[in-house]
DNA sequence: GGCCTGATTGTTTAT
DNA sequence: ATAAACAATCAGGCC
C-alpha cells in the first residue's frame, strides 16, 4: 500500500504554534535553497507567472533533477542544519522547557 | 528499540 | 502579514 500521504502534516501552511519554548527553528530544506536560486530562473522564463504555478513548476523541476544535481542544494541544507545544531544546543543548554511564551 | 506525526523552513503573488 | 502548493527535515513523543 503506497502511502502517498506526505507525512500527514496539517492542511494549511500558515503560522503554526511553537510547541517548543525556545523553539530552535529547525533547519531549511534543500528545496528552500533550490527555490532561492531557481525562483529567479523560473520567473525569468515565465514572466507574469502566478505564485501557484511557480511553486508547482519549481517542485516538478526539483524532482526532475538528479540527486547529484540537488547536491549543491542539499549541501547548503546541511550547512543550515549545522547552524540549527547550535540553536538546538543552546535550546537544550538553556533548559529545554524553561521559557513560557506562546505567542509574542 | 523503532515509528510516526507534527511543527517548521522559504519561495511565489495578491489582498 | 497572510494564504496555499511545493518539497524536505528533523526532533520529540509514544508504546
Amino acid at each position: 500500500m503506497p502511502k502517498e500521504a506526505k507525512t500527514t502534516r496539517k492542511a494549511k501552511a500558515g503560522g503554526r504554534r511553537k510547541k517548543d519554548p525556545n523553539a530552535p527553528k529547525r533547519s531549511l530544506s534543500a528545496y528552500m535553497f533550490f527555490a532561492n536560486e531557481q525562483r529567479e530562473t523560473v520567473r525569468s522564463e515565465n514572466p507574469g507567472i502566478a505564485f501557484g504555478q511557480v511553486g508547482k513548476l519549481l517542485g516538478e523541476r526539483w524532482k526532475a533533477l538528479s540527486p547529484k544535481e540537488k547536491v549543491p542544494y542539499e549541501a547548503r541544507a546541511a550547512q543550515d542544519k549545522k547552524r540549527y545544531e547550535e540553536e538546538k544546543a543552546a535550546y537544550l543548554a538553556n533548559g529545554g522547557s524553561a521559557d513560557y511564551d506562546d505567542d509574542e
